[in-house]
DNA sequence: AAGTCATGCAACCGCCTCATG
DNA sequence: TCATGAGGCGGTTGCATGACT
């Protein structure tokens, strides 16, 4: 037996609203708040659906809903986080305070999507289209190959990553956190606030790093150490720094530029995807990690160490919603 | 001016998640 | 543990509008 319908159909209203539908629904909210969206038709004297209400609601009668052109900090900021959340348009409108997802899902089939193309970028991958850099073929300790690199055009042709230096073997994947195998050296390239000296980034690395012969899990995740035979094994949760980057207000959320315009642009691939982001005369960072989409600022690490779950992930440490 | 096509976006549909009993 | 249902999400549709012929 199926569900039964949120609604009777044969007696709900369909297609634009009208006028009269819409004070109707602000009225009954602003009286008696969001929620119980199932009843809230009848009680307000709506011939609609609750699901519709709601979607009108969040997309369209919000009081705190941005209107208008996407700004090109938004266009960098979307593109940014669709390369590293994919199609999850509520994640990605929960980063830009007045967008809804229905709107930048639109907004990204209809303009972003050419903008990328337009750059050479394939927009569902990020990686830049006819690109001699693959993932490379996993062998049997290895899952996929990612490489961390700094494109040319903002290094001024200064861009030392080797094939060597950038280059990991992602072993495993346990919840958040992600297990790579590296090459000899590892401890100097990558500790806790230790800056790489070749790709110029922040790598932050939760917790430390572990050998085959460090059985102590001391670290603050919910990782489980293995060893894979033949690699060093860490948990990598990237924070990439931008030596000059954009100011942004992590509190509110917004883009502060004053003026600004960027000036450069810097080029990074993470798992094999490519994603571009301005470069202004402020200092700041982009961490990276998969619970925390987040641009910090004066160029600190972030602190967000919290696993992720199916429930806990929408807090971090620090509070944020995510 | 009329017809056709392309585009943007509001709205819908169906599935999924999760809280609750 | 399971069933149920509300809320939420992403994909898709369809209409209004503008551009083009």
């Amino acid at each position: 037996m199926g569900r039964s319908p949120c609604c009777e159909k044969e007696h709900t209203n369909k297609g634009a609203w009208t006028k009269e539908e819409d004070d109707r629904l602000v009225n009954y909210i602003k009286s008696h708040g969001e929620g119980c969206w199932r009843s809230l038709p009848k009680a307000a004297g709506l011939q609609r659906c609750g699901k519709s209400c709601r979607l009108r609601w969040i997309n369209y009668l919000r009081p705190d809903l941005k209107r208008g052109n996407f700004t090109e900090e938004e266009d960098e900021l979307i593109i940014n986080l669709h390369s590293l959340l994919g199609n999850k348009w509520s994640l990605i409108a929960a980063k830009l305070p007045g967008r809804t997802d229905n709107e930048i899902k639109n907004y990204w089939n209809t303009h972003i999507k050419r903008k990328l193309l337009s750059r050479g970028i394939d927009p569902q991958t990020h990686r830049v289209l006819n690109s001699s850099t693959t993932i490379a073929t996993p062998t049997a300790n290895t899952i996929a190959t990612t490489k961390i690199a700094v494109s040319n055009n903002y290094y001024n042709n200064d861009n030392k990553d080797s094939n060597n230096n950038n280059t990991f073997q992602l072993i495993n994947i346990r919840g958040s956190t992600l297990h790579f195998g590296l090459g000899s050296n590892l401890e100097h390239e990558f500790s806790t606030s230790t800056r790489s000296t070749d790709a110029k980034l922040y790598c932050t690395t939760f917790p430390t790093i572990r050998t085959s012969n460090i059985s102590e899990d001391h670290s603050n995740s919910s990782s489980v150490v293995t060893e894979e035979e033949g690699y060093k094994e860490i948990n990598l949760e990237l924070s990439i720094s931008l030596p000059t980057s954009s100011k942004i207000n992590s509190a509110n959320h917004e883009i502060i530029m004053k003026n600004q315009e960027p000036q450069k642009y810097m080029t990074y691939q993470v798992f094999g995807t490519t994603t571009r982001v301005p470069v202004f005369t402020k200092g700041g960072s982009v961490c990276l990690c998969h619970n925390n989409l987040e641009f910090q600022n004066n160029g600190s690490q972030c602190n967000c160490y919290t696993p992720m779950t199916t429930t806990a992930a929408k807090v971090c440490n620090s509070g944020k919603l995510l």
